[in-house]
DNA sequence: CTGCTATATCGACAGATGTCAATATGAGGG
DNA sequence: CCCTCATATTGACATCTGTCGATATAGCAG
């Protein structure tokens, strides 16, 4: 969709910092939204639970699509976002697509955020 | 702007166990991505840490205009944005408004990222 | 190869969002 | 009272975003 790089939570994370310790530059300001946006979405975070709550922790498109009550367009929509964003992982068995979460990456942005 | 109430962030904190822990019902997910929304915006970020490392870590309109580079309306929009998702306060002292930081706030939102 | 099934991409569209210029509000100082 | 200064609100506008239906892609079974 963005012709854009893409924006791996880690790097955002590695690079800095909290939040509040000093002023970002735009530069990490940006790196930062574009993060959050990529969780600031009912729907995703949504996903990002089922996916966590899952047996085994991961699941597929077809396990997505009934829970949260969208298209499947929509859903593969999401996932693309929050995998892309570096939230969850992708892996295709067969016909299907699984998705997981990636280890850390949550608790990257939580470190960013934290204020002690 | 919203005729929807406010999303205290404490509340949407109190709530809930980590988004990690178990499904989200929609309503938790709204809430919390509300919270996130707030915070997703490079700019907001940037207004936070800038608050943040000021002297007396408070902050009004006339300082943060320059530092951010938008017009004064802009950044009164987004401070009241801030302001309405619980992340700062606002205190007027004559004709200065000054902003502060909530505390625990940002903490509360860390806290049901993290998958620990 | 043909068809079936799971997922991804495309195109369209309504609604939300970030921005500014213009204007309103409101507190202090002459 | 009027003027000035700091901030908030309004209105307008371009862009971004979430959603869907339609369609493309790709693996698997026969």
């Amino acid at each position: 969709m963005s012709t854009v790089t893409l924006l791996p939570v880690i790097d955002a994370a590695a690079c800095c910092a909290p939040l509040t310790r000093e002023a970002l530059d735009a530069q990490q300001a940006d790196d930062l939204a574009r993060s959050l946006k990529a969780l600031a979405d009912p729907t995703r975070l949504r996903l990002i639970s089922i996916v966590a709550a899952s047996e085994g922790e991961e699941a597929c498109v077809c396990d997505l699509t009934e829970p949260v009550g969208l298209s499947q367009p929509t859903v593969s929509h999401h996932l693309k976002i929050l995998t892309e964003a570096g939230f969850l992982s992708r892996t295709q068995r067969g016909t299907w697509a699984y998705f997981r979460l990636v280890p850390g990456a949550l608790d990257a942005v939580a470190r960013l955020l934290v204020t002690a």
